[in-house]
DNA sequence: AGCTATTAATAAGC
DNA sequence: TGCTTATTAATAGCT
């Protein structure tokens, strides 16, 4: 559908390429969201390219989520991707239903994220920096549990067991969060732009 | 692009709808692998229907996962949903490259799964089965975490402090395969099919 | 970012 | 379910 027929590969020249994918990508959406739509189906979509923002569709709404991170890192060695630096969020209302509806599968709610309802921005930044904190804390606490499991006699006071009961209620918490998240993977649309900015 | 133009609302005839999506769903892989193609992004599309099949599309092939769970209980408490429920595989290459990559990036890499290189099937039935092992772990770790965490002093004998250490590191290794399972599920494409078989 | 010639997808019918 | 065709929709090449 164009002035010539096009061949089905790569396209060589960079510019042509971005231009091709910007066009392509605007239709990609419209003919997901169409089916969801006109027939009934929750409906999600993923394009990773080689840098960019994350776009997130889940048939209802276009949410738009910066990234700190390169696709190919994700492709390659995905495991060793901190989450912290998995995104950054630009959006409001999607991302703030997802982590609620996240941290109260996951028995996480904490009301002091929410406290400001009139001041959509302060919350987001609540949110983006309770993602922080959170992926930051499953590090450590993944460290600690790993120096734990090497000398597991080594709790000797109240105050250590304390300590350790914390960090594995954090860990559980985290297992139900990560299980949590994974499953709202599979629910929903992340779309990466292509745009080098 | 038809012989008329349709308004974007849910078709309410139950056959057309299904009709329709059939049409659509084989239009929208040919969109979404041609950009894949084209631009050199990967790409990953999912969708969700009322039951049926889950499709996964990695822009390289197409592959078939049959899933034992309906979707409605993913969207409405998708934590509810215990991961061996999540599917049951159809295909060899596909999820077995995962799960080596997963198992590898996770430090849980076993080698007697695939130990008969010239059985695909049994390698597949020992990874479906692997699969289901995992997940009866993961919620019988979590339970028994819950319990130690009620106690925490409860650990009286060598054999006890050993069982919790095995514990434990069944779950720092279930959290990385969770974390694997994570960041690969924004790697590729799910897709369910429309059918009731 | 906008325009149009052209190809591609598809709604209805068989 | 699969094929055909009239028609609409997407887009390649150009500005």
């Amino acid at each position: 559908m164009g002035r010539v027929k096009v061949q089905m590969k790569k396209i060589e020249n960079k510019t042509y390429r971005h231009i091709t994918f910007a066009k392509r990508k605007s239709g990609l959406v419209k003919k997901a969201y169409e089916p969801s739509t006109l027939c009934d189906v929750e409906l999600a979509l993923l394009i990773f390219s080689h840098a960019g923002k994350l776009f997130f569709f889940d048939a209802k709404k276009v949410l738009i989520l910066s990234s700190f991170f390169r696709i190919e890192d994700i492709s390659a060695r995905y495991i060793e991707l901190p989450a912290r630096r998995r995104g950054w969020v630009e959006n409001q209302e999607g991302i703030r239903h997802t982590i609620t509806q996240m941290s109260l599968e996951a028995g996480y709610y904490d009301c002091s994220i929410y406290r400001n309802d009139n001041d959509t921005e302060t919350q987001v930044k609540e949110i983006q920096n309770e993602i922080l904190v959170c992926s930051a804390q499953l590090e450590d606490v993944e460290r600690q549990l790993m120096l734990f499991l090497k000398n597991p006699g080594c709790v000797k006071s109240l105050n250590e067991a304390t300590y350790y009961e914390m960090m594995f209620e954090e860990t559980l918490k985290l297992v139900h969060l990560c299980k949590a998240r994974t499953l709202y993977n599979f629910t929903f649309l992340f779309f990466t732009d292509y745009l080098y900015k």
